[in-house]
RNA sequence: CGGGGCGUAGCGCAGCUUGGUAGCGCACCUGCCUUGGGAGCAGGGGGUCGCAUGUUCAAAUCAUGUCGCCCCGACCA
């Protein structure tokens, strides 16, 4: 490709509106453009990088089987009713009518209108393992999209659904996944963990979601520092070790704490750590609403509590509604005295092992101390509700557990019978029986990856594409245009060895070209002008490491392909390693 | 949904407080010159000041509304 030829606008500045590192250099580099918030345009070079990550996408998910194919976009609203999710999902559907006034959506996932083909068209055991995919636009009406491609409202998915026969099958399909996003992601050249997330409601422990490690992440990831444990700060589970003091039993005994609503002012005033407080919270949720106690010291993990909750609605109480529901005056709220008949209350695991600890008197003003949780509001049910933080012990060795920031790129399911069961996707057994297909769902956030890459791949002047998705391998720059003949044979050269090159043989001064060159960031740089021609040589610079050699004019091609092909071998390598662990 | 900020040329911004009919840098076009890290000189093109309504002799500027965009937050008692 002639640089001449290319459509790729790069700016010098800025546009005020990007905050994270790979949505700046993606408008700087002239790869995307905003149409609206949360949809973008891809340009030529973005295109290019895409193509790569689906091309090593649709290879992987071709090795362990899948097939491809295309599913709609534009979805009918019966089988989101049928399916019950049409209400469920809410605001962020994009929803709309056609000219007879029936409903349809713009898919936000494919669940439903994969379901209903393979309904349609298996009936036996025989047809049976299925694994679908494809890459496909998804849409979702995010309340805030973000970050340029991190969070958007229309973004590229790889979503594949795998169908079987029984557990045993689902799990084939899940393991198959595991490999093939180790792999992909290996390939990509990215930093990343596999590690354990919330499944929801449904699908028990059976969730994971492979995160990129990168300060712009929204995920936070907890992993242990011996042994291969991490998971989703949704999800993670730790072993704290409660304080020893105060296994005496003493007496209730009602303090007057005047003034003192939070947490750090009831400790401050009693002169007590956090971890002796038992703080209680209202949630509204679909059933009712219901107390939740966790340390004083801990956070309430909503998605943990959602899952024992059930339904869609969970919101913390104002203060006014605690106020007006349960006449409690918000700051002095205690177990002591709730009714379970009237409000189910329930309490992190970490509060039965407490002992002395305070709580609030339900009465403005006051506090009660010495209290036991198992002998003063035994009437509650435990369950893992609090947040796990870093520093506290691995659940499974002896580790500490350490936090990351990570980009979640992908993420594997195992969705078992809830779409076939809703849609009425069944298949004949061997012994003639009605059964369910076994689901599972995979996907990878492909745009996302993109985004991802460059947040892992950067310095001041641009990006570092790992080689398996640059757009190009060489960035081909003569100084001036009295090299340009000797760059043109070299480019006849390489293209002629299978290397993917980028020709700039605009009349611009060299410094344009270098800074256009750092920005887009190709992996090999290779400068003709008239200080190396002088010795019959080329500089080259990678970009990744900034290292600088000489090759004579002569190697160029040979030297390019091989450097070319190492580093796609040396991802290969990785992945070979990844999946086999 | 709540809070904050912004909308003036392709990009980055000034002008607004104190109303008088729009400016700077980069980019773009032409010419000269130049060519190893975003050159220089000269000339030039481009803007319904997001939109609407109002106040006024007069609105980018003041008021009201509206749309769009960005950021933060969404309650830990």
């Amino acid at each position: 490709m002639r640089q001449s030829m290319l459509f790729a606008p790069t700016l010098r500045e800025t546009p005020a509106e990007a905050e994270i590192v790979s949505h700046k250099l993606m408008l700087r580099a002239g790869m995307i453009r905003k149409s609206a918030a949360g949809i973008y345009t891809y340009l030529p070079l973005a295109q290019r990088v895409l193509n790569k990550i689906s091309r090593i996408v649709r290879e992987e998910m071709d090795r362990e089987n899948g097939q491809e194919l295309a599913l709609p976009i534009v979805q009918p609203a019966e089988i989101w009713k049928e399916s019950g999710r049409w209400d469920v999902y809410g605001d962020e559907m994009f929803r709309l009518k056609d000219r007879h006034n029936r409903e349809f959506c713009l898919g936000p996932t494919h669940e439903e209108i994969i379901t209903t083909i393979v309904k349609n068209e298996v009936r036996s055991y025989r047809d049976l393992p299925l694994r679908l995919y494809q890459i496909q636009n998804k849409y979702r009406d995010e309340i805030r999209p973000r970050f340029g491609l991190m969070r958007g409202r229309e973004f590229i998915m790889k979503d594949l659904y795998s169908f079987d026969v029984d557990e045993a099958g689902l799990e084939e399909s899940y393991q198959a996944m595991y490999r093939a996003y180790n792999r992909i992601f290996s390939r990509c050249g990215l930093k990343f963990r596999p590690v354990e997330a919330d499944s929801g409601a449904i699908g028990g422990n059976s969730s994971q979601e492979f995160m990129v490690l990168a300060e712009a992440g929204e995920a936070l990831i907890l992993y242990c520092d011996s042994c291969s444990y991490a998971a989703n700060v949704e999800k993670a589970v730790s072993v704290v070790s409660q304080a020893a003091t105060g296994q005496e039993m003493k007496a209730m005994a009602k303090v007057a704490t005047p003034d003192q609503k939070t947490i750090e002012e009831v400790c401050s005033f009693l002169q007590i750590a956090p971890e002796q407080t038992v703080k209680t919270l209202f949630y509204g949720t679909d059933s009712g609403y219901v107390a939740v106690l966790v340390r004083g010291s801990d956070q309430v993990n909503e998605i943990k509590l959602g899952n024992i909750v059930g339904g869609n609605k969970l919101y913390l109480a104002s203060p006014e509604e605690v106020q007006e529901v349960f006449g409690l005056p918000v700051g002095y709220v205690g177990p002591i005295g709730l009714d379970p008949a009237k409000v189910r209350i329930l309490a992190d695991n970490l509060v039965e092992g407490m002992h002395q600890v305070v709580v609030g008197a339900n009465e403005a003003g006051f506090h009660y101390q010495y209290v036991e949780p198992q002998r003063d509001f035994p009437k509650v049910e435990y369950a893992d509700l609090r947040t796990a933080r870093a520093g506290e012990q691995c659940p499974h060795c002896k580790g500490r557990l350490s936090e990351a920031r990570g980009i979640e790129v992908g993420q594997i399911f195992k969705l078992g019978t809830k779409y076939s069961k809703a849609l009425g996707a069944n298949f004949l057994d061997e012994k003639g029986q009605i059964m369910p297909i076994i689901m599972g769902c995979y996907g990878i956030g492909i745009s996302r990856t993109m985004a991802a890459a460059i947040e892992q791949n950067y310095d001041e002047n641009g990006i570092k594409w790992p080689m398996a998705i640059a757009p190009f391998h060489v960035h081909l720059v003569p100084v001036s245009a009295d090299q340009l003949p000797v760059a043109e044979e070299l480019y006849r050269e390489l293209t002629a060895e299978g290397v993917e090159v980028l020709l700039d043989d605009r009349n611009e001064r060299p410094g344009v070209k270098f800074k256009d060159a750092d920005l887009i960031g190709i992996p090999v740089r290779i400068t003709v002008g008239p200080k190396g021609l002088a010795q019959g040589e080329v500089e080259v610079r990678f970009r990744q490491t900034g290292e600088e050699v000489r090759w004579s004019v002569g190697e160029v091609a040979r030297k390019a392909k091989e450097f070319v092909q190492a580093a796609l071998e040396a991802s290969e390598a990785q992945a070979d390693l990844m999946s086999r662990k």
